[in-house]
DNA sequence: TAGATTGTTAATCGATTAACAATC
DNA sequence: TAGATTGTTAATCGATTAACAATC
């Protein structure tokens, strides 16, 4: 292996800090430090420092960490100083939410277009975009050189369309979808699953465990 | 502390072996064994047979586990063979998106009430649910005994939210508002925000990385 | 019986944290 | 200077996995 490769857990943990970062600045703060981090997010400021070390040094002793300096550093980090460019497929009311939510934007990600199989829905303007047929998708991902895919369609058809998408050209899926999807190695895929959380939450709330 | 005590990590997986037993019941399946799971899953049998022990003995050497059988245990540790009401906080894109989808029902959790703070939404018909004023909170935890609450409102106004939650009593929340709630360490909560995912993906999809 | 697969132990691997020198 | 906080090392802690006896 890659003796410099950097543990996933903790790749996994810069968005967090990022988000952290961004409220800072919104928030008009200038300087913050590892405890402060830390205490916002339920994790040891021994942690940050330690993660934050594997890219570089950001901070200064005695006085911590420039929060639009650690902010820039972390987006270039992740690659979301730049515009990555999505495409949706499903339009039901979960794609629409999706369209409708500017979590994506503010974090470096524009969708592009929307696709669905459904001929009721293709056509259909949802915000600034008109639904697609999702034939079109090969066009569609070449045109806009999109290399991340969301799928936000029912758990029965998301193994299709994520084959459509690989075969496409995309090479991450963030789905909704609460099914593994079964692609090549070195396709990326993260999934959205609410009763993961839901049920974890439920087994900790029985009597034994309160 | 507890030496029974079952890690977290643990826990957190036996929902996902309870999806894939779910499918591979409704595919009419009787047996499995830890190799199938963990290849479905992309988990090593080992990881299954070392997690499923901490609980019991539910397979047969030679044959695997009963799939009925296996599921309706994770069922009961779970706490899931028996339902669990859920309030939702937000009616809007993400709060219907949330109502229409079928898998809390199918997990084991019941939406039971809709709430929001705007006079536009409260009094609106989704679905089987009428939205309620949010100053109803107290009256509508009471009167379902509901523990679990769902939380799809702005950033700005989660924090306010989750307060008012714990107050009325809830004492766990899931949350899709990206920001870290700060509640008593004895509510747990579980949060889901797509830009995690996204943005560690866009990580490795840089040059370097792919 | 032979083959398959579980449940479990012990070893390995990897992540977190305590401690502290460096230094602003 | 005194106080605060970083960056880093080494120790600790915890999770994963290899190996295998048990047994269906």
């Amino acid at each position: 292996m890659n003796p410099l490769a950097i543990p996933e857990i903790v790749i996994r943990r810069l968005p967090l800090y990022l988000r952290v970062l961004n409220r800072l600045a919104d928030d008009g703060r200038t300087l913050t430090s590892s405890q402060e981090l830390g205490d916002t997010l339920g994790i040891s400021s021994t942690q940050i420092r330690k993660d934050l070390s594997y890219f570089g040094e950001f901070g200064k002793q005695g006085t911590g960490y420039g929060v639009r300096y650690l902010r820039d550093q972390l987006r270039q980090i992740l690659q979301v100083d730049r515009r990555w460019n999505l495409v949706l497929i499903g339009a039901g009311d979960l794609g629409r939410a999706i369209l409708r939510y500017n979590g994506f934007q503010e974090g470096g990600f524009s969708i592009v277009a929307v696709l669905d199989n459904d001929q009721e829905k293709i056509g259909r303007q949802i915000g600034k975009l008109k639904v697609q047929d999702v034939a079109k998708l090969p066009e569609v991902i070449a045109e806009h050189g999109v290399q991340i895919a969301v799928i936000a369609v029912p758990a029965s058809e998301a193994q299709e369309v994520a084959e459509a998408l690989v075969n496409a050209g995309v090479n991450a899926i963030l789905t909704y979808a609460p099914i593994t999807l079964s692609l090549p190695d070195h396709i990326r895929v993260e999934y959205i699953d609410p009763l993961i959380g839901l049920q974890t939450m439920a087994y900790y709330l029985s009597p034994g465990h309160l």
